[in-house]
DNA sequence: CTGTTAGCGCTTTCAG
DNA sequence: CTGAAAGCGCTAACAG
């Protein structure tokens, strides 16, 4: 390999010295260089195959055009929660949106050993964008690197931190709503653990909301906690039976859980939705994949992908304090059933 | 904002020089430092909360401690193709492989005006993973970077690129060998466009291989061709009753694609198995989550994606060239029926 | 055992 | 309109 070409090997080709190819190449306006020297100067770039290295220009301008963004890990193998396909999507929009505006995207979950804000200063990101929620002390470190960040799902009140949201709480109520007005009154919850800032929890309240204005109380059994995924609810629904609490529907707060619950359901000889109505959330392409078709909470995760992009962007180059609030609402396909008034009384078929 | 702290503050905090600093906390082996002075150094950095700069210690070491990953975009789009969650899955292995070993991922795709031999140049990337097919000259422009590559999924004979694969024509053949096995013999065959060195024309020749063994004649009439999507397959559905070939089976060589199409089948009243069987291939978590459930070729997409991670970390570190071939197998699940001998005359009753 | 110093490739005053 | 030179943060000879 011969050594790699830098600007001063195109100064010299090109008869220039480095500061005018410098500002040719990066195109400063206030540059007064004339029309055939910067003709010259691209030229032999060109020919060069010359490609101006990141590192260099960092150093200097203090900008690296990279963005970071944090995935959830699982818990157990420390992966990236890609089996969610909620993240695919949201990362494919993330990382469309910064390539156009000239950004790269470094993606890195962390180990036990390595905390973020270290990643972050050791790469000098320009921006960051987190999804999901994480202790208020992980936050605080990165609010003393500087760097502006955009919080995606994630509740925390702190001025510091852009984010790009939706009304959790509200789409936890209409999911339970439509479950009530389909005439369901014993609805389970079936959620990951709930934890303050998490979605999951805004979903619960909005769940309680529901409940509450129709006057259903709420009952501590028909709530449910599993991991957020397809293996750890479908392992949950002999658990859901064995309860008997009677439940003639359950709220499940993301699709891929939902997906997993129905199968688990069905393995077990419950049939989704004719003996329990399932209703998910997200709206994931999988929910029409599969059968029943899953209703569901519809949010537009490519634009929260695009718009947390949007939004570290113009942080990094000085923009303002942003709040974004996606809209949301009900798709009605095929995992709930109405309930006729006279089943009412029944509950659970399977439990009687 | 203060400014960040650099070694030099360090080292004055410290009061010893930057040399010493730098020994210390890049933990150089022959550096005679003695154990008082190295303490002191780390307190004051821990202290400090110092952290050193890639982009400097790029400079010098010519090494950025990043790994590029090339992921295949949706034609239309251009967005990263997520959607098929092969690749999540790919993706989650390579990154967790790469920071265990002090390396971080780049991600990014590619434009019309941003060819990734300049990104990758610009980035002074360590490696590069590349999935899936591209043209020659894609290729060639990587290998003028002098930055090693590892090909998955990519049949090029080029001394230069590492490579990670499973044998797809093997696979192809196992496919349809076992829906010959099953009393099939007549056997669509269900693709993405077939491309050179591309990972379908291998399973294509493995459909043609077992045909043939079993004295099968090849009908360019039951050969179909769609993207690798879910609703790509879907709206292949019609098409293939349409043409009325009486196919009573179907080797599709991605389970994502093998689920539209059993779906899209589906919605026009065609039942798979009964009515048509289908093998698919990949063995993606997808698989299991549908009714019916895919029998299929199953590949390890985690091994796949740390075997490529760690060779290219060989590789970057002055590893000798590699060519993996992971294993293969069918995973019988319930999307093909054994065909008993009274029906084969009969063909696709649909179409009868 | 530790300090001085010369760059790595690039941008940017400041002089011509 | 263009060039010389300083310096970003870090490492690695080379001296002491």
């Amino acid at each position: 390999m011969r050594k790699r070409v830098s600007i001063k090997d195109v100064a010299r080709e090109a008869g220039v010295s480095v500061t005018t190819t410098s500002y040719v190449l990066s195109g400063k306006k206030d540059a007064r260089i004339s029309a055939e020297t910067a003709r010259i100067v691209k030229e032999t770039a060109e020919r060069l195959h010359y490609v101006p290295r990141m590192s260099a220009r960092t150093m200097i301008n203090q900008k690296s055009k990279l963005i970071g963004v944090i995935i959830p890990q699982t818990g157990s193998s420390s992966h990236l929660m890609f089996s969610n396909p909620f993240y695919g999507e949201f990362l494919s929009a993330v990382e469309y949106t910064i390539r156009q505006n000239g950004y790269h995207l470094l993606i890195s979950g962390t180990g036990p050993n390595q905390d973020y804000s270290s990643i972050a200063q050791m790469r000098e990101l320009d921006g960051i964008i987190i999804l999901g929620t994480y202790p208020c002390s992980f936050l605080d470190e990165m609010k003393t690197t500087g760097i502006p960040v955009v919080l995606v799902d994630a509740y925390v009140d702190d001025h510091y931190f852009h984010t790009v949201s939706i009304n959790d709480r509200h789409g936890g109520y209409l999911a339970t709503k439509y479950l009530i007005d389909n005439g369901h009154t014993r609805i389970a919850f079936v959620s990951e653990a709930l934890r303050d800032y998490g979605v999951h929890m805004q979903r619960f309240r909005g769940y309680q909301d529901a409940l509450k204005e129709a006057g259903i109380g709420l009952d501590e059994k028909c709530l449910y906690t599993c991991d957020v995924s397809y293996d750890s609810s479908y392992e949950l629904a002999p658990e859901i039976i064995a309860r008997g609490n009677g439940e003639t529907a359950a709220f499940v707060t993301a699709d891929i859980m939902a997906l997993g619950l129905i199968n688990g359901l069905k393995s077990i000889g419950v049939s989704v939705p004719d003996d329990i109505s399932i209703i998910g959330f997200d709206d994931v392409p999988l929910a029409t994949m599969c059968l029943p078709q899953i209703t569901t909470v519809h949010q537009d995760i490519t634009k929260k992908g695009s718009t947390a992009a949007e939004i570290v962007i113009e942080a990094v180059e000085g923009g303002p304090k942003r709040d974004v609030i996606l809209p949301l609402y009900i798709v009605e396909r095929d995992s709930v059933r109405r309930l006729e008034p006279q089943e009412l009384a029944k509950g659970l078929s399977i439990c009687s």
